[in-house]
Order: C-alpha cells, then sequence, then structure tokens
DNA sequence: AAAACAAACATTGTATACAGTAGAGGAACA
DNA sequence: TGTTCCTCTACTGTATACAATGTTTGTTTT
C-alpha cells in the first residue's frame, strides 16, 4: 500500500517538540482537516513513530486519542485506520454539529467583541479572493478556519470542544461522499451572511442560518444508499434461497 | 492519603476479563457514576494495575481513554485524579447536556416502541419505589438509569454517545456540589411526567420539558461563587496595594 | 520556631523485548 | 483453473527496565 503521505505530515509545524503524542495527534489532525490524510489510511505504530522519531509507546498514546475523538478506528490485532463512517453516521454527525454549532452561533450573536469580529471578516475576505483566484486548497482553509473560529470563541468551552471534534469528522464525511467535479463545497456568501447576523441579527435567527448553511453543505455531499446489504440470492436469480448478503 | 475505595471497585462486575483496558474504563466509570470515586480521588498507575492484575501498558491506555471523556485529568509527571470542573464548567455542563438530551427527547417523543415504553415505564416504577422506601442508593441508581436508557436508544448514534459522556461529567459535579443536606436531587414525578411526554406529547414539548428537568437538576446544586480569587490586600486592609490572588 | 536546603521516596515518561494474531503469498491438491 | 493448506511476514498486545520528574521528609540554618 502507498505510505507516502508520511512525507506531507512531516512537512507540518516546525518541529515545535511538545509532549510528543500531542504532536502526533496534532499532526495527523491537520493533516486529516486538509485532506491529505484519506479515510481508510494505514496508520502501523511503527511508521509513524518513525516518522516522528519516538518509540511506539509514543505513538500508542496518541492513537488512542485519535480513537476517542472517533478520528480513527481500530480492531483489535489490526492496523489503525483513518475512519471512514457510513452514510448513516455520516448525516448523524451533520445533525449533531447542526444541534451544536447552531446553538454556538446563537450563544454568540450579537456578542461579537471588536476582535471577533474583524477576525472573522479578515478571515470571510481571504476566502473569498481565494475563490475568485481559483486557489482551491486556500479556500477550503479559509473555510475551515470561520468554523475552527466559532468553536474557539464559544462562549461555552463545553460546547466548543464538542464542535472542534463534530469539525474534524465533517471532513473526514467531506473527503469520503464529495460528488466528483463538484466545486468543492463552496456556499457562495454564506460566511457573509452569517457573519452578518452573528454580528447583528437576533439569536435565533443566527441559529436557523447556522443551521442552515450546514443543511446546505451536507446536500452537496453524495449520501445516496450504497450497495451494501447486497442479497445475492436475488441477484442470481435463486428464487427462495437464504438470502446471504455481503 | 486514604486509598480503600479501591475495594469497592473490584467488588463490581463479576470479572468479564475482557479486553483488560476496557474492564477499567467500564470499572471506573460506573464507580463514578454511583459516587463511590469523588472528585479529586488518586489514581496511580502501579495501584490500578495490581487491582486488575495488569500492567502500567493497560492501565495507562485506560486513563487515557478516560482523560479524553473527561473523567479524570493528567498533568506531566503527576498522579491521575478525577476530574472537579469549576463552576463555570459546571454551568456549562448542564448547558450542553440540556442541549443534547433535549434534542434526544426531541427525536424520540412520539416515536416509542412498545419495548421502550415498558423499559422506561419500570425504571421510573423501581425509582419511585425506592423513594418510598427511603432507598436513597437504588433510587439514585434508577435516576441515573432513566437518562442512560435514553442516552442508548437515541436515534442519532453520534448525540447519544455524547449525552453518554454528559451524563457522567454531570455524576462528577452533582457529587462535588450537592448541598449538605439535601434530598440527593429528587426531583418528584418529572420522570413520569417525561415519559408521558416522550409517549404522546409533541416534540417540542418533550424537549422543553426535559430542558426543565436538567435545569431543575441544576438548581439543586450550590453553585454560589466560590472563594477563588481571594484579595489578600483587600482583606489585609492594605488600600492601595496590588492585588495578589491565590 | 520559621525558612531553606537536601536526600529519599513515589510516580510518571519512554524505550524495548517477547508473545500472539491477522493477512499475504506460495505450494500441494483436486 | 480453482481451492485448500501452510508458512512467512507484518503488525499489535503486554510486560518490564531505566531515566526523569514531583513530592515528602528530615535536617540544617537563621
Amino acid at each position: 500500500m502507498n505510505e507516502d503521505w508520511t512525507k506531507h505530515i512531516a512537512a507540518d509545524l516546525p518541529a515545535t517538540a511538545r509532549n510528543g503524542d500531542q504532536q502526533i495527534v496534532d499532526m495527523i489532525r491537520q493533516a486529516v482537516l486538509t485532506q491529505r490524510l484519506p479515510p481508510g489510511t494505514r496508520l502501523p505504530e511503527v511508521t509513524l513513530g518513525n516518522i516522528f522519531g519516538v518509540s511506539r509507546s509514543v505513538v500508542r498514546k496518541a492513537l488512542t486519542r485519535l480513537v476517542a475523538d472517533h478520528i480513527i478506528v481500530q480492531h483489535p490485532n489490526q492496523v489503525a485506520r483513518i475512519a471512514a463512517p457510513d452514510i448513516v453516521e455520516t448525516r448523524e454527525i451533520f445533525a449533531a454539529r447542526r444541534l451544536v454549532e447552531g446553538e454556538i452561533a446563537s450563544l454568540l450573536a450579537g456578542k461579537l467583541t471588536q476582535t471577533q469580529r474583524q477576525k472573522l471578516a479578515s478571515i470571510i475576505d481571504e476566502e473569498q479572493l481565494a475563490h475568485r483566484q481559483g486557489n482551491e486548497a486556500k479556500r477550503v482553509e479559509c473555510s475551515l478556519a470561520v468554523h475552527r473560529y466559532l468553536a474557539d470563541q464559544s462562549p461555552n468551552r463545553v460546547l466548543g470542544v464538542m464542535l472542534t471534534d463534530l469539525i474534524l469528522r465533517t471532513s473526514i464525511v467531506i473527503a469520503l461522499y464529495k460528488r466528483a467535479g463538484m466545486q468543492a463545497c463552496y456556499l457562495d456568501h454564506d460566511h457573509a451572511n452569517l457573519l452578518q447576523l452573528l454580528e447583528n441579527g437576533p439569536a435565533d435567527e443566527a441559529c436557523r442560518r447556522m443551521r442552515a448553511h450546514l443543511s446546505a453543505l451536507e446536500a452537496l455531499l453524495d449520501l445516496r444508499a450504497q450497495e451494501t446489504h447486497i442479497d445475492l440470492a436475488s441477484i442470481l436469480g435463486v428464487p427462495g434461497g437464504a438470502s446471504a448478503s455481503i
């Protein structure tokens, strides 16, 4: 299996030499957000250990934490992999995110500080610029930055970390289910409108707007029922045969 | 420091001999729920290892998972402890739980299966019986069971696990902030009323009811501002002195 | 007696060794 | 050709050793 994503990972952050496992967690999170680490990617412990120059103990701790975040999945005696949620879970992730991020928008609405206003405005400006210039990677990065900033600034920290997790999981399912030739999830002036409502609008209106934004995002994905549960018997024409599904 | 809670822990579950770390996680979770493991309790790795007959490796993994769940806190090179959230975080936990459990009530309202109806009714019956008999421990256990069952049965699994976590954290803060002589958080027929609304009522009414129930629970706690930020200068009567706070 | 220092102890952080399991490849067989 | 079995390799699960850090205790100093 091709494992040259390792180069991409090591390219990040200037070796801040933190607790070791925190560094690995951060790097993998970042790589997942920017879709350099696609769902299903194998993450062998020794490989990661070599990349970051630590032993399996440290890698193991990092993986355990990422499993808790639902970023990766681990089955006994098998290599850890980047999670690949099915369609049902994808819908659940979006529903949960609408609930949480809608509430955060509601909490923030009409209460933005000057700093927050400016920061959001600058991110959104940069996003629109990147879009006009056709710089897709940059645009996605800015789009993520908007939501991550809201999570960071949530007055309720508990909801804030929940949203941080959900944003990560959303990145994964977008990588999984984005339509082939789509304009990778760009929703024209949604973020600008959102900012307007966060500045002035009533709280419930900001909430509704946020939920609508996320629903629009979800609608851009290809979430038609997959070909799981293939009934061999029915396909092969055995009339009363026991249905064996894969 | 007194560490004889170890006996209580080992008393549980008939050594199901699971993955090892899963067993530790389950036991500690259970002990926290039933308040046998009060906030701030020290959890040295070797001690846990001896109790469960495993080495530090697997204890370590269990602790890492519990840290991710916000059940315990770990500072570098110091023993892990059961978390002890401050008042601000406590309020945030309740707010988050109102949001999530309210939504789950909403999703469930009017859609309960026969099995779910019966299960909930039987738990609530048992709870009221325990209350009449003055069996406080049993009553708390049943009360928890109601909410845990709702988390289990959440149609949205993502929200379900979120609620499971929040219930655990709620147990911790109740242990921390319950008023001295209080009738440990009993809200007369709240659960029975709730069940009624889950069976018939409109979804938004069930949601509002759930949120009110949780607010009532929070109101039973003693969440007055603690004596943090003690301003020594003002207490000691130094008029213009630099305020040194502990 | 209060404060500062130092040594002994308790506990965590990391690496490594060994055992056990899953999966890939190839040989034997029908 | 296709199937079964086996071995070999890659990987994870657990225990343990050693280093590094925090904490406590006792002793000295003022």
